[in-house]
DNA sequence: CTAGTAGTACTTGTCTACAAGTTCATTAAA
DNA sequence: TTTAATGAACTTGTAGACAAGTACTACTAG
């Protein structure tokens, strides 16, 4: 497990969630293997209380299983549950944008424009992981715009199963057309056009196309 | 704060959520008091630790806000955070009902006619709590049917601000309507018709308006 | 009488110990 | 050799103690 430091801030609790999440996802934690109170609270500096919180947080959305008495595993990749994921990313997305769209403080509409500008920045020298962080937080935006902010942070926690077929893609050119894709959803929302919105939304998400038989072909041992 | 007996095979935790969820949404703990860890422990008989994680799955969705070092509060009614959850209802009950208009297997419809039987029954003996509780089983099997269970747990947590509102509206003749309105959505999905169930959810989540004002006017204290 | 301060009684955050169950390897008996 | 029993080493579930911070009360000094 890649445990980074702890930040300034952080309670126990988030800091064990954020590097259990970060490890799930990269599939540094391999799924389906054993993720240890014990062992995990040792790695980390902590108790088992905060990570045992941060544990069953993982499992309420089913990307670690319980079992009493004998572990906690991290789930094996479960289509249904990736599609679980991507159907709730899809329509949550859809419906917020459209709500956008009728209105935006234009502090927000500020704040994704600076995103964008960020995002082809780092687009030009080729880093995406920072590309990564602001496609959330673009995403994110448009649920603040909404007034839907606990919807997002709902949204964040089932999209682990999807970031982590995502994280295990070969993924070459991809990061020129979301940028592209955020860029129209913004002029959509400024010209208040709600079918322009929804459609660029359903187009940018077929662009996280979860190729399962590839993944599976490599990874058969990560499969339920 | 009510207490009912601990069922068997329940873990102490989820005996402390559905005791602290069931006592927020009658008002029974009412908005803005203090719910100690402590105190709900003893008043359940059991340690700090389950009621602590109970706890902390309410702040996850703001029912609860905990302040460290100070306490942990039943929310005041947030017409924002009511308004998120009848979002989140609606966006996705209507997003599912389209799935199981395309395919519903024949079990499930079984039982959905099974449940309308038995709200019929209990609409006959003017049970509304039975009815409450098949209400939300019969939306259970819709996203059963589409295969989004989890999608459905992680809305029911959010739907407690709602239903927290809709225990304080008096209602009276609502029950008929709604039983007539599950079955029409049931014929729906036989039909495989999307757009008559999509227009049915719509309808009957109408059923359930908030009207703010009047149950502002009543417990004014109770808001935020 | 007033202002400030110390103390008390709470709160949550974290840690540690113990209870109870599972798994697996080792050992002894058939 | 095979099989069954036993115990050790894990696991999570729960409980309770201590740390640290907040709020309020009562007392003391001016």
């Amino acid at each position: 497990m890649i445990v980074d430091a702890r930040q300034s801030g952080e309670s126990a609790r988030d800091y064990a969630y954020r590097i259990l999440k970060e490890n799930i996802i990269s599939t540094e934690l391999k799924p389906g293997s054993l993720v240890s109170e014990n062992e995990t609270a040792a790695k980390l500096g902590l108790s088992r209380t905060p990570v045992r919180e941060a544990i069953y947080d993982l499992a309420k959305v089913s990307i670690i299983e319980t079992i009493p008495q004998k572990g906690s595993y991290v789930a094996l990749i479960d289509p249904k549950m990736v599609e679980e994921a991507r159907f709730l990313r899809k329509v949550l997305d859809v419906a917020v944008i459209r709500l956008a769209c009728q209105e935006t403080p234009p502090e927000i509409l500020e704040a994704m424009e600076d995103n964008i500008d960020l995002q082809e920045f780092y687009l030009s020298k080729s880093n995406a992981e920072k590309i990564y962080e602001l496609d959330n937080e673009f995403h994110r935006l448009i649920y603040v715009a909404a007034h839907k902010e606990i919807i997002c942070e709902l949204k964040s926690n089932m999209l682990i199963h999807f970031d982590r077929v995502r994280s295990l893609s070969v993924e070459t050119v991809r990061d020129m057309k979301i940028v592209a894709d955020h860029s129209g959803m913004l002029a959509a929302i400024k010209e208040h056009d709600e079918e322009k919105a929804a459609a660029l939304v359903e187009k940018h998400l077929s662009r996280y196309h979860f190729d399962e038989e590839l993944i599976r072909g490599q990874f058969p041992e990560y499969f339920k």
